[in-house]
DNA sequence: CTGAAAGCGCTAACAA
DNA sequence: TTGTTAGCGCTTTCAG
């Protein structure tokens, strides 16, 4: 059988796939019987089932999903797109989506885009060709004109063809755009940071992850800022430093304050990944952690918890994220009324090893 | 336009979806012309093509990849799964796997399984239905007949219809069953580390990570064990410790052995997850590492690197894994010839902070 | 309860 | 160079 018609060039065993067809004549019926069965939706003898679901058996039958999805049923398909699956917090969201998409019959579909908006654009119509149910693009963004045109076209087009596009973790565009969007408590999260380090007594404290336009970095600046001017404590240009979310950069940025000989007695890293490089900074110029200065993270990646000093850092709940942003859009597939389409999750400061009080007591 | 005909409960504003037919009329061609515009294989007039795209540009067409799937045209996708994608070794294999399938125009669906063997069989099944080019399951088993019948049989099924079973990280079947493997050297890297420690001085070391059946744990404690003969030095039982592969079990498993009193300078953890754990008993009991007891893990992901000390640990290109499943599997689909089923990377330690001789010199 | 047949949207002969 | 049309595999009226 197998050696019938023109070959294909892939080795191994297969035959022609079979169809309902196959099973149909297999089982003595007609097409639209097996497609019933299968379907379970219609009554049928429960004779013609035994046999049908026999055939199916004999031929290892499994319907074709694109033919299915053609004429209308078929699983659907949630599209999670995100800059870099081994970064912990983008791994947790997709975990979430994944979860909660499987436990709702869903699939998931995964691309990255190494930060490359070019290739966003590229899957996003990938996605439409999919079908996808959704498109959920995760992470923060440089929030340019240019940024706020290019989603605006991507929800309309998404919209048009009855998917949806959603933001995880990333600012809201305007309210009349057919979006949704699941963000946390960024600036929160960063004014509790800073708060947490202020109440001990700092009052030096370098903030490091300035990235002028970058959504995240922007927001838990200006937490920072908003924090000390709570307490009275004047914004110094020369403590808040630039440095994208990696680990290198914090210790570039922390290196080059210290030889500046900045004064400061704690540092507030706008990332967990950035904590780490700034805490490698710090050991190298022999200052101690937290008895001389303090340091705090953001992000609660699971890592820091297991360091030396433990982090002090804020949680952010990214799998919650995840899994909020796929009910979302599900529940409103399924029309499930009131499904929002705004949600904003909170953060907290988690209080570990890191952070104590600065080393001289601050004069009254 | 938007409000004739029956109304989805959906919201939004999207009308129907256009197809190539809207397109055809649009730009008063057929729908053979436009489909041979789009795929850009076919002369076509210049003036032609260009009515054409504008019409998709006014339409904002996309092409249904589920109409081109059942046409036979349409883009491949590979399936991975896995147990969570959160766990960073699996996170790693997943972005190399995407990475190659984007690089060469392919998509990939993730799903997870949480270990359930059941959901396993459930998602195979559902990827035969998704017409997947390839099922690549990740991460180690327990390697029982049962397993052995399963996995015979979704080689075989997959192959039956064109699809292929890959095994990433998981010990090959036999050798005449239509499926790939590309593992690493799990054995070779667990004797390196211990020879590591022996060849330090050590004689007493604890390996925390036996279970019974598990193929990367039963390889690993091979690996130990065969070190340890090498260096003739006798297996001893009470230094073979259990423990699933998560930082708690590795806790308890070293509080446990020093509860024992049981003799040891330096403890191999089977992960390095399960070092964490080694590193938090240790240090409960007051032994510092490395001076007084060495620590080794397996796996070298990222974290590691930043702990205090700094962990000596075995590299394992989990990301090149995955791209070379993709490859694979891909290479074999293009009917690129000599393409491999059966790749083997090699592993190797990475001495870092965590290890040193032990503290009495060994008698001679 | 079962079958025949008309699509779903696209591609690729085959004709013109 | 372009158009017509027969599938691809499944679901779903509509008849029987």
């Amino acid at each position: 059988m197998a050696t019938t018609g023109p070959q294909k060039p892939v080795s191994g065993t297969q035959g022609r796939r079979s169809t309902i067809r196959d099973v149909a004549r297999q089982a003595g019926v007609s097409v639209a019987t097996v497609s019933r069965v299968l379907a379970d939706n219609y009554p049928v003898t429960h004779a013609t089932r035994a046999k049908v679901l026999r055939a199916v058996r004999q031929l290892d039958y499994v319907a074709n999903a694109h033919a299915k999805a053609l004429a209308g049923t078929g699983v659907e398909t949630l599209a999670l797109v995100l800059d870099d699956i081994t970064w912990s917090a983008f791994a947790q969201i997709g975990a979430g989506v994944e979860q909660e998409a499987a436990r709702r019959g869903r699939l998931c579909l995964v691309c990255t885009t190494q930060g490359d908006r070019q290739r966003e654009l590229a899957v996003v119509n990938l996605m439409r060709e999919q079908h996808a149910a959704a498109v959920i693009l995760v992470g923060g963004i440089q929030y340019t004109a240019e940024y706020r045109e290019r989603m605006s076209q991507f929800a309309r087009s998404l919209d048009s063809v009855g998917s949806r596009l959603v933001l995880c973790g990333r600012p809201p565009l305007g309210e009349d755009l057919p979006a949704t969007v699941v963000e946390y408590d960024n600036e929160g999260g960063a004014y509790g940071a800073t708060a947490h380090l202020l109440s001990l007594g700092h009052r030096g404290i370098l903030f490091v992850g300035v990235q002028e336009g970058q959504s995240t970095a922007d927001g838990r600046l200006v937490g920072y800022r908003r924090a000390l001017a709570d307490y009275q404590v004047p914004a110094v240009p020369a403590l808040e430093r630039e440095a994208v979310f990696q680990r290198d950069a914090g210790l570039r940025a922390v290196r080059e304050a210290l030889r500046e000989r900045v004064a400061f007695t704690a540092v507030f890293a706008a990332t967990d990944m950035v904590a780490l490089g700034a805490l490698e900074a710090l050991r190298e110029a022999g200052r101690r952690v937290p008895e001389d200065v303090s340091l705090v993270g953001y992000d609660d990646i699971p890592m820091v918890s297991e360091l030396t000093p433990r982090l002090t850092t804020v949680h952010v709940p990214y799998q919650e994220l995840g899994r909020t942003a796929a009910r979302l859009v599900l529940d409103r597939r399924e029309g499930i009324g009131g499904a929002e389409d705004r949600v904003r999750l909170s953060t907290h400061v988690v209080v570990r090893g890191s952070t104590a009080p600065p080393p001289a007591p601050v004069p009254a």
